[in-house]
RNA sequence: GGGGCCUUCGUCUAUCGGUUAGGACGGCAGCCUCUCACGUUGCAAAGACGGGUUCGAUUCCCGUAGGCCCCGCCA
């Protein structure tokens, strides 16, 4: 925490909020944990944003802390409502519960304060070039081989000059001024990182129409919120350096960073190309459970075994930054099929009755062969409604009806049962299985025959044993 | 072109310079008196390449190759 590099002078303390963690009064000296999820609303959330919102979500809970659900829609032509409340209902599906809730676009005047006194402090300066003299430039630069790095000819403007574009029409983008000097944090999963901002651009925090970008508020609002950890994606370590100096330039605590690896595709290209397809909607429709989602976004690349947890809160209590990996890891959209498998089977029947006939002994005799839950009315059926007998073997079904117990029969039953059958018939194994499974279930596949005789009873049994419909 | 990160079984990973390189998922095989599933036991499966340091390198250093991320008036 000590010894960050604070070249430039602080400004005074934001107006409208704090520049310093929360303190609980009595309690000790220790910072809430207080993280945010962030997403844009201009679409809907796919397995890289819920990557974000469950390690957030986890580390807030691990810590007693808070998980803050912030809309980031500065940018208002593509950010609409329909997206917002879709990436609530996402956020829903999952589990993840927000505390606190913001959105960018109620806290304009803040950023434009913010923007002010930066302005005053020299840190933000305006400039004409218009995208497209931007993008010839960059493009040259990068032939000649040089980085595409702004060159701050906006800087060297002298005040006629700018006189004359302002009078041309040309109306300034601003942009933050950078140290030039190296940015170094302790990243909570990379350990120590060093950034030089010289290799940068300065960022442009304001737009020619007057819309802040992503980066001002982002800052303004993790100071303000008094955000503690920054919880995200590799993708913007880059922009944390950047980032660094605001929070500087503005006089506020600089929040804890943790930066995890990007998640990769199966074949190990990135996943932008394929997230079409991995929509947390698209998930939820292919009847995909959100606790394998959960799980897998809390394992994937970690060195624990990536296995199903039925709850956030043993996700939680197992989450550590230092269980995460340095690596990119790929992400095989069928382990999430495994994993929902996984946890059909560990379903307590409370969870399911409402979509499972025949009561929790019932659930808990198939539940272990099932593929998918739809599938448990398809056993309710077989062993309660009529149906078509498969006969195999005469020979074996008839021994099998002459031979089988009389009243009740339990789970017990089955065992004694067709080891009789076995030394009537003389068969064995598949010989003696098979049949007896056709002619009771109509399938050759299922759960244990000894788990379903039960259920189907003594009187159907014996009439689908002599081949009547029953 | 520049910067950052990374590279161990098919996949995710463990290894404080000395290990038969361990585990998990997946795969395969056996067992569980039939199938599928569950469970269980077992098997196969790895240090990208080239140098260097060292008694000894997967581990430290350099290089090469490959991968990911960033370099936007997107977030």
């Amino acid at each position: 925490m000590a010894g960050r590099p604070r070249a430039q002078p602080a400004v005074p303390p934001l107006p409208h909020g704090r520049t310093d963690r929360p303190r609980i009064v009595g309690a000790p000296r220790r910072a809430m944990t207080r993280v945010r999820f962030a997403p844009s609303p201009t679409g809907r959330l796919h397995v890289g944003n819920a990557r974000a919102a469950i390690l957030n979500w986890l580390f807030a809970h691990q810590t007693g802390g808070s998980f803050l659900l912030r809309l980031d829609d500065t940018d208002r032509a593509r950010s609409t409502v329909e997206f917002a409340q879709g990436i609530e209902a996402d956020l829903a599906w999952l589990g993840l519960t927000h505390d606190a809730f913001a959105r960018q676009s109620d806290r304009f005047p803040i950023y434009a304060a913010a923007a002010e006194r930066l302005k005053a402090a020299g840190r933000l300066y305006p400039a004409y070039e218009t995208p497209e003299e931007l993008d010839r430039r960059r493009a040259r630069q990068r032939a000649r081989g040089l980085p595409p790095i702004y060159d701050r000819a906006a800087l060297k403007l002298t005040g006629d000059e700018r006189a004359r574009l302002e009078a041309e029409g040309r109306t300034p983008h601003w942009r933050f001024k950078l140290n030039g000097a190296p940015v170094r944090w302790t990243d909570l999963i990379r350990g120590p990182v060093e950034i030089d901002t010289a290799t940068l651009s300065d960022p442009v925090l304001i737009r020619e129409d007057g819309a802040f970008l992503y980066t001002l508020p982002s800052v303004v609002d993790d100071a303000d919120l008094a955000i503690s950890h920054v919880i995200r994606g590799e993708d913007h370590v880059v922009n944390t350096a950047a980032q660094i100096e605001i929070f500087q330039a503005l006089g506020a605590a600089v929040p804890e960073f943790a930066h995890y690896p990007m998640i990769l595709d199966v074949d190990g290209g990135p996943l932008s190309k394929r997230l079409g397809s991995l929509g947390l909607a698209d998930l939820a429709g292919q009847d995909i459970d959100p606790m394998a989602l959960n799980s897998l976004m809390a394992k994937i690349g970690t060195s624990d075994p990536v296995e199903p947890r039925r709850t956030l809160a043993e996700l939680a209590a197992e989450f550590a930054f230092s269980k995460i990996g340095h690596a990119p890891a790929r992400l095989d959209p069928e382990d999430l099929r495994r994993l929902t498998v996984k946890l059909l089977h560990m379903k307590p029947y409370d969870e399911v009755a409402a979509a499972v006939p025949g009561g929790e002994a019932f659930w808990l005799a198939i539940r272990d062969n099932l593929e998918s839950l739809d599938d448990a009315a398809g056993w309710w059926r077989a062993v309660s409604e009529p149906l078509e007998p498969l006969a195999a073997d005469p020979a074996v079904l008839a021994a099998a009806a002459a031979l089988l117990p009389s009243g009740d029969l339990g789970e017990a039953a089955w065992g004694p049962w067709t080891k009789a059958v076995s030394a009537a018939t003389g068969k064995k194994g598949r010989e003696l299985f098979l049949p007896l499974r056709l002619a009771l279930t109509g399938r050759d596949h299922g759960p244990e025959m000894k788990k379903l005789l039960p259920f189907i009873g003594r009187e159907r049994a014996l009439a689908r044993l002599g081949g009547q419909r029953a």
